[in-house]
DNA sequence: CCAACATAGTCTGTCCAGCAGAACATCTGT
DNA sequence: ACAGATGTTCTGCTGGACAGACTATGTTGG
């Protein structure tokens, strides 16, 4: 029960004090343990989030899940083309708009995203557990906030991280 | 200021309200955000962490490197190839095991790796710039601490994230 | 109304990276 | 000495990001 936070990094070299190295470890223990929770769901983690996506109401278009989810649209065709082929997800023109087309989870759909709830939820139990359930909540909450600012950024527009340094990188 | 944490989450649909998306979000944010940052660096924020394992006491292995960012050694022998072309680093062979190449940073690859650093952060602060300063310590050390975790873990072992609820997966 | 432009989805091609497998040199254990 | 394990490199294969083209449709300005 580690109630007090901890607030510095202490442990390991400069390569184990970046931030982007724990981003990645962390990221891609996600994606190993999603892909064996997901098991033969196409797209694997990814899949998981596009049937959520699926279940939004009102529907989405299928450019706005790829928004979301950080993927090309056209890797999206063919992943829904997937999803739709094993029956947990319909495409339907949009009445408004008929370029568009909505993404709708199927009653089969809706069924299996229950059960995989439970098994993503231990996948993420698994990248986490070296924290209590309080660092769990903790953590998930600040990458909450980080991720809700950042999905709100022009995803076009550069970060603009160099500025004015930028000139001062010849070499 | 916000002093007290936060620690439910509340904004959003199921999507948002995902580890994995938020996981995902963010580290997409910090490829785009560190591409930018290193700019011409070979490999781009993958490059600072090799050239970070460059400069580590007593000098490692390619495979260690490769092992520690999580990144294939077939792909490690061209990004070498490519940081060595740019004579930020050197592979010379372990005179203890000739098999072995020890990867050792130039006296260039260790001055660009300071400019490096102070770019990396930006990107870092852009990534977390929805927090203040006390939350971005708290996330770093948590994210920390959790990546120290899986990486002291077998890479080849599987998660064992299924276990006994996978008979129960059929559909 | 119509012409110009913008947008959603699809398809093609290119590039990068993860992965499997093989080849080769070298090390280790018996 | 010999068999097996390990480090590096190379060759295919595959998945996904990205750019570009194309079609169908929507929007806007003359």
């Amino acid at each position: 029960m580690a109630i007090e936070r901890c607030h510095e990094l202490v442990e390991g070299d400069a390569l184990r004090r970046d931030f982007g190295w724990a981003l990645g470890v962390v990221f891609r223990a996600y994606l190993k343990a999603g892909n064996e929770a997901t098991g033969t769901l196409p797209g694997g983690p990814r899949g998981h989030q596009v049937l959520e996506a699926a279940t939004r109401q009102p529907p989405v278009s299928q450019s706005v899940i790829a928004q979301e989810i950080g993927c090309d649209r056209t890797v999206m065709t063919y992943l829904l083309d997937d999803l739709e082929r094993e029956g947990l997800l319909t495409r339907r023109p949009d009445p408004a708009d008929r370029r568009s087309r909505q993404v709708v989870a199927t009653d089969k759909g809706v069924e299996r995203l229950e059960r995989l709830r439970e098994l993503i939820m231990r996948a993420q139990d698994f990248v986490l557990q070296d924290l209590d359930e309080a660092d769990r909540q903790t953590l998930r909450c600040l990458m909450q906030r980080s991720a809700l600012r950042l999905d709100s950024l022009d995803p076009t527009a550069p970060c603009n991280v160099v500025r004015d340094i930028a000139a001062a990188d010849q070499a």
